[in-house]
DNA sequence: TAGAGTGTTTAGAAAGTACTAAACATTAGA
DNA sequence: TCTAATGTTTAGTACTTTCTAAACACTCTA
C-alpha cells in the first residue's frame, strides 16, 4: 500500500470524525465512514478495527451505530463467517435519513413540550397579563415549528437534490397570486 | 407569582434545554432562552441565576454563548448598573443565525478537507485504481457539498419563511424544460 | 479612597462519556 | 465435543465537560 495514499486517507477520515463529532456522534462513527467511503469494496470489523486502530470493542458498537443511521451496510462473503461493511456512496440518502431521524425526534419532542404547556395554562383559573403572554409565545412557537417541519419535510422527500432549486422559491412565492402562506 | 404558571414555564424551559443539548449547546443556553422567551420584558443576569437555581458564573458564560448566537440581547435601564437581558422573539432570525453559523464552519471544514486530500493525491507519481477511486469519491462529496451549500444558503437568505414554499420545489422540477440540475 | 454592587474568571470538584482489555457468547468445522 | 474464529458485552480506567464557590476586576458614589 503506497504510504502517501494513506497519508491522504488519514486526513479524510480524520476530517469525517471530526463532521461526526461536530453533528454529535461519535467521532468513530464518522472514522469509519471516512474509511469504507474510500474503499472500493468492503471490510471486514477486524479489518476497520486494525486500519483505525481501535478496539474491536468499540468498532462493534460504532459500526453498528453507523449501520443504524444508514452510513454503512453489511454484506457477505460466501464461505466466510466474517462481516464485512460498505459505505452508502449516496451522499444524500444518507443526510437524509440522519436529519430526517433528528428532525422528527426533535419536533416531536417541542411540539409535545408546547402542548402540555398550553393544556397547563388552560387549566389555571387566572387569567392574567402574564398568562395571556405566555399563551402567546407558545402559540407563536407552535406554528414557527409547523411552518419549518412542512419545508423542512418538504425537501427531505426529494429522492434527489437535482433540481431542488431552493434559490428560486422566494422569486417563486412573489408571483402574482401566490403571496404569501 | 401564580405556582402553577410556575409549573408549566418550568416544563417549557426544561424542554429548551433538552433542544439546546441536542444542537449541541449547554443546556443552560436554552433555559435560559426558554425563561426569558416566556417573560414580558426583561430580567438581569442575577434574577436569570436565581430564577433557574444556578449559579451566577454559570449564566455569565452561557448567557454570553445565547448573546454570540442572537437568541437574547442585552439591554439597560437608565440609572440601572445592572445588565438586563431579553429573548429574540423572531424565531426564524435565531434558527437562521444558528444554522448560518453551523453551516458555514462545517461547509468549510470539509471542503478545506477535501481539497487537501485531491491535491495530496495529485502529487502521487503513482496512479493505480485505488488512487483513482479515492479521486472518484472525493469529487463526488466535494460536488454534493457544494449543492447543498446551495440550497441551504438559498433557504437561510429569506428574511421570512412566509412563502418559501420548498414542498413545491420537486414539483417544479419535474416540469418541462426544467429537469435536471 | 473606602465600600458596595455588579459581572467575569478560575481552581478544583463532580458528573458524564468514551475507550480498552478481557470475559463472554455463538457458530462452524474437525 | 473440543477448538478456533468471530462478534458482543462489561468492568474499570482515563478523559472531557460542566458546575460552583470564591477570588478578582471594574465602576459608581459617598
Amino acid at each position: 500500500m503506497d504510504d502517501s495514499l494513506v497519508t491522504v486517507e488519514t486526513g479524510f477520515i480524520d476530517g469525517m470524525g471530526q463532521l461526526a463529532d461536530y453533528w454529535g456522534y461519535n467521532k468513530v462513527v464518522g472514522w469509519i465512514y471516512g474509511l469504507l467511503y474510500l474503499q472500493d469494496g468492503s471490510l471486514s470489523l477486524e479489518s476497520v478495527a486494525e486500519e483505525l486502530q481501535v478496539s474491536k470493542g468499540n468498532i462493534s458498537i460504532n459500526i453498528r451505530e453507523a449501520e443504524r443511521l444508514g452510513m454503512v451496510k453489511k454484506v457477505w462473503k460466501k464461505g466466510d463467517r466474517k462481516d464485512y461493511y460498505e459505505a452508502e456512496p449516496n451522499l444524500w440518502q444518507v443526510i437524509r435519513r440522519i436529519t430526517r431521524e433528528r428532525q422528527k425526534k426533535e419536533f416531536d419532542f417541542a411540539m409535545e413540550t408546547i402542548k402540555t404547556g398550553l393544556d397547563g395554562l388552560e387549566l389555571l383559573e387566572s387569567n392574567t397579563q402574564q398568562v395571556r403572554f405566555a399563551r402567546k409565545r407558545l402559540n407563536q412557537m407552535s406554528s414557527f415549528l409547523k411552518s419549518t417541519n412542512t419545508i423542512i419535510s418538504g425537501l427531505l422527500s426529494l429522492e434527489t437534490l437535482k433540481g431542488a432549486a431552493v434559490q428560486a422559491c422566494p422569486v417563486r412565492s412573489r408571483l402574482p397570486g401566490r403571496t404569501s402562506d
